[in-house]
RNA sequence: GCCCAGGUAGCUCAGUCGGUAGAGCAAGGGACUGAAAAUCCCUGUGUCGGCGGUUCGAUUCCGUCCCUGGGCA
């Protein structure tokens, strides 16, 4: 049984059943293969240790006792990026593969899924002295001045970009000002090796996909009801004690669904908790919206009904796993 | 029963001094490399409540009926 290089991802938008489906997973490969399991998450938002409830963070309970990673790993007041990710990650699954124990990757951030297999740019993390410069350049001057520094120095950046796309224009800069090379042939060398095939991948792992899906109305009723149980679970109780706890609640990864409307009903800023429910159901539906059309385009990949394909996804494991 | 105010896109509403209409939100589609649950782009035909009348032409003016608020009885 040689399993020391295999990895199976389990993806799918939110709120379609990853957690359960994951745990179980592990259960039975633990107990029916007898091979230790564990499970690594790659859901952006459950690195942070404060945030639980707005992201439906599997609890200890729920967990059954298999050893979880990348979660709770840093702080929301020194949030994460796709680079520190997959430094971390790649050391843990590397770590846990040669104890020969079988690693689930779970989650639903697809970019962090590709970064993490596809590899990322040669660059440098944006530092906070020269994103305020290039802030107060934007308020100053605007875009145009941006534009026209990109014109000089990486002017395919431009034709990629839209000129509302401030964030992805100002990053084109920065990175042409902290390396001297440009974005854009990044990009044209990655889009090169096929960012959304995953049939080679910068790593010697083996590796099978199962992306999790429901049909809308299905899924839209279970989103509604996970935002009810958020409030019941005490969402408001949950921020109330990061305020405590002296956080300011600007904290960027707060701007997340779930919390950025509940801040918003604290504030007043809804007329009723029903309404912001509502929103954050709307938004919980977009972004799943959103996770699909990413990883729509990502191959291979098993598409599974989270609700009527557990045996289907346990006997392609073990398949896999021989 | 009478008097107001309304009935226009899935929702909230704007507008047409008469030439068949447009915003926000929703919805649909897409992009995405150090902020990614973020950020950005594209997509708006709907008996303009029904029926009549005036008019070359009515969603717009007039009449009438229906519906929804609010007030008076």
């Amino acid at each position: 049984m040689s399993h020391a290089n295999k990895l199976i991802i389990i993806s799918g938008p939110t709120a379609s059943g990853k957690t359960k489906t994951s745990i179980d997973l592990a259960e039975k490969i633990m107990n029916q293969l007898k091979i230790p399991t564990a499970i690594v998450n790659f859901d952006s938002l459950l690195f942070y240790k404060e945030l639980s409830i707005g992201t439906a963070k599997p609890t200890l309970d729920e967990q059954k006792g298999i050893p979880h990673f990348m979660i709770d790993i840093e702080s929301i007041c020194s949030p994460m990026n796709a680079s520190d990710f997959i430094k971390i990650c790649e050391n843990k699954i590397t770590e846990l593969l040669n104890k020969n124990i079988c690693v689930i990757l779970v989650g639903g951030s697809a970019f962090y899924l590709r970064a993490l297999l596809k590899g990322m740019y040669e660059s440098t993390s944006p530092s906070k002295e020269i994103k305020n410069k290039y802030d107060q350049i934007l308020k100053d001057k605007g875009i145009d001045a941006i534009v026209d520094y990109l014109q000089l120095h990486d002017p395919e950046s431009l034709k990629n970009l839209h000129l509302n796309d401030h964030y992805r224009l100002s990053r084109a800069a920065i990175h042409f000002e902290m390396t001297g090379t440009k974005i854009s042939e990044q990009k044209q060398n990655l889009d090169d090796l096929f960012p959304y095939d995953f049939n080679e991948i910068v790593h010697p792992w083996k590796f099978i996909h199962f992306y999790l899906d429901l049909p809308k109305d299905e899924h839209f009723k279970i989103i509604t009801s996970r935002t009810e149980k958020m409030f019941a679970d005490g969402l408001m109780s949950e921020i109330q004690k990061l305020q405590d706890d002296g956080f300011s609640l600007d904290e960027k990864p707060l701007s997340s669904i779930g919390y950025k409307e509940a801040i918003e009903l604290r504030n007043g800023q809804f007329p009723s908790e029903e309404a912001c429910i509502e929103r954050i159901s709307i938004s919980t539906r977009q972004l799943a919206k959103s996770q699909r059309t990413f990883f729509k385009r990502i191959i291979p990949k098993y598409n599974c009904n989270p609700l009527k394909d557990q045996d289907k996804i346990f006997s392609l494991v073990e398949l896999f796993l021989r």
